[in-house]
DNA sequence: ATAGGGTTAG
């Protein structure tokens, strides 16, 4: 790019009579869009006096190949209004239709589709296999296999077109169909019917494919490392990352990165993100748009929330989800007046809002018990930026309000939904019913719940507490008992701690670890220090036994405690201790932590399921509003 | 001199 600069000044101070500037141009605008500057490209290209179809073309490409896809139809009208700018030929309706394709914009595409068939550029294999990825991507297979089928001539591209198409409308079987009557198959041809596969969900194809692949590009690897990132199996992403690297002759792109960061703020493995920051300065990699917010997710979702900014504040460009990304990240680690002051610097930016900035924005306010806010944020969303709430903008005020108490609005709020409430808003209400105290309500509740859902086991939870706590013992025996007879289970807690680069997996009374014995000898420790210091383990939280000491080891082998125990033995004195739960942080697990973290020194943060809990110093960042 | 198909974030 330097060079182009200097080309260009070169240019624009002399220009040797013997060299084409639309040939000089074409080149220039290649490297600028190779490299991203489009801008720079336009300014070339607006400073040629007289430009001919292939600087035209060029223009297209570099804005197609960079997914502008607006400005390639921008540029395109351009050229179809001006009377002195060439025909379109068949290398511009490639570019153009293309562009129709990512927009979506079936309407135009058709008009080019016409326009085509009038200058009989139909003809042209290109313009063909373009033409057919577009119907496609309209979801309209009927008429991409009807334009496949008239066409005299077919190459590998025109059926990995077909490949891609199917598996794009969700049709596997023919995909796979397809990929085996093609005649000739190449790298892509393989790549796309694995990507089929991943896209399906079934990994297990996908993956005996990757490796019967007869080559892998970087392309190949990126689809099967997505393919895993995007079905949550998160381990199995960072693990073929790994081995990508160990054979040394495919270097990842930023494509890889975005897929194994997007892996390491699911885990919480901050090793592997950090490495990846490093990696990507060190080899001058350009911090593209989907590179930074993937970097700015994975900092905020690990904890690192003052990183996150930081590389934040270093995007040259931010869009929507930048956005989205700081304020869901800020309002995770409770800084709800930051996350309200990104919002406003949002819209001073220019950029517009949608569901998930406002779902961060209201996350924010749970997070921070600010109802009103909360509620004026809700009403704004439909009122000024005509964003219609979702069923998890409902989840998240009938939240807000069930945990400050006010019940009777949370319910109003559910039976004047537009939409059915689910699971999800009704369990909302439920634990407000909870720490209120509500049982009339509550019992309603679990009604609605139960016909929704009848395994939904927070319902025969709460159910059974509540009799207990009231002295209805074989009420709650009965409940446990239907429990059992319709086969309710509850999600195993489970939590997971990176330490030295490999992430330990808990489940609740894991006895699976190698080093097993001496993290239980550890908690053992602990339980005595924290109860000398005065902690009390939150008994009535277990329903199932009755034998008091019983109820406290089952409390003691909750899988964040065995996940921090570990953290503690396997580091030196005064790490912080990172631990990411797949559930909500329970009560006395909450309450222990605070001990810990004052008993042994040590910054102890959680991550469960929906926030971050920073401990220090026998305090939690949550103010133990969570 | 310029072109089509497989991979990417909240």
């Amino acid at each position: 790019m330097k060079q182009v600069l200097q080309i260009q000044a070169q240019l624009v101070t002399y220009a040797p009579p013997f060299l084409d500037p639309n040939f000089a141009a074409v080149k220039l605008i290649g490297i600028c869009a190779v490299h991203c500057k489009l801008r720079q490209a336009a300014l070339i290209f607006s400073q040629l006096a007289d430009p001919n179809v292939f600087a035209w073309n060029a223009i297209l490409k570099a804005h197609s190949y960079n997914h502008n896809w607006s400005y390639t139809l921008h540029y395109f009208n351009c050229q179809l209004s001006s009377p002195t700018a060439p025909a379109p030929d068949e290398y511009t309706f490639t570019s153009v239709l293309k562009a129709c394709a990512g927009l979506m914009a079936v309407l135009d595409g058709c008009k080019v589709h016409a326009v085509v068939v009038k200058t009989s550029f139909n003809f042209n294999i290109f313009v063909q296999n373009s033409l057919i990825d577009m119907y496609f991507k309209f979801g309209n297979s009927d008429i991409a296999q009807l334009l496949f089928d008239e066409m005299l001539v077919r190459d590998v591209v025109s059926w990995n077109t077909l490949v891609s198409g199917y598996s794009l409308c969700g049709n596997v079987e023919l995909a796979r169909w397809v990929f085996d009557k093609m005649p000739v198959k190449n790298l892509v041809s393989w790549s796309a019917m694995m990507a089929a596969y991943a896209r399906s969900g079934d990994l297990e194809a996908a993956r005996q494919l990757f490796d019967v692949m007869p080559e892998r590009n970087v392309v190949s690897w990126n689809a099967m490392i997505a393919g895993y990132a995007q079905n949550e199996k998160y381990s199995n992403a960072i693990n073929l990352f790994n081995e990508m690297q160990k054979t040394g002759n495919v270097r990842p792109n930023d494509v890889t990165l975005i897929s194994v960061l997007s892996a390491c703020a699911h885990l919480g493995a901050f090793d592997l993100g950090k490495w990846i920051d490093r990696f990507i300065s060190r080899s001058g990699m350009e911090l593209s748009l989907f590179l930074g917010n993937a970097l700015v997710d994975m900092y905020a979702k690990c904890g690192f929330i003052v990183e996150a900014r930081r590389i934040f504040d270093k995007m040259q460009e931010r869009d929507v989800i930048s956005w989205s990304i700081i304020i869901s990240g800020l309002a995770m680690h409770g800084h709800a007046e930051e996350a309200f002051e990104y919002f406003f610097e949002m819209l001073d930016c220019g950029v517009m809002p949608n569901e998930v900035t406002f779902m961060g924005l209201l996350s924010a306010c749970t997070h921070s018990g600010l109802v009103d806010k909360g509620l004026k944020y809700f009403n704004m969303m439909d009122h000024i930026y005509g964003i219609t709430p979702k069923i998890e903008h409902y989840g998240c005020v009938v939240d807000l309000l069930s945990r400050s108490g006010r019940l009777v609005e949370a319910e109003d709020l559910i039976n004047s939904m537009p939409i059915e409430a689910n699971v999800i808003v009704w369990g909302a209400l439920l634990g407000g019913c909870r720490i209120y105290g509500d049982i009339e309500r509550g019992e309603r509740v679990v009604q609605r719940i139960l016909e929704l859902d009848s395994e939904h086991s927070g319902s025969y939870v709460y159910l059974a507490n509540v009799y207990a706590s009231v002295g209805r013992l074989d009420d709650a025996a009965k409940c446990r008992l239907n429990m059992r007879e319709n086969k309710v289970m509850k999600t195993p807690g489970c939590s997971w701690i990176e330490v030295h680069n490999a992430v330990h997996e808990f489940f609740m009374g894991d006895r699976s670890h190698p080093q097993s014995d001496i993290i239980y000898a550890t908690i053992s420790d602990l339980m005595l220090r924290m109860k000398l210091a005065g902690y009390k383990p939150k008994t009535d939280l277990i329903v199932h036994s009755i034998d008091e000491e019983e109820k406290e080891n089952a409390l003691s082998t909750h899988s964040e405690k065995l996940a921090m125990a570990f953290g503690l033995i396997s580091t030196s004195k005064g790490t912080t201790i990172r631990v990411v739960k797949n559930l909500r942080v329970c009560n006395d697990c909450h309450e222990a932590t605070k001990f810990i973290s004052r008993i042994v020194e040590r910054e102890i943060i959680v991550r469960d399921r929906s926030r971050f809990h920073h401990f220090k110093d026998g305090k939690c960042s949550c103010n133990d509003y969570w």
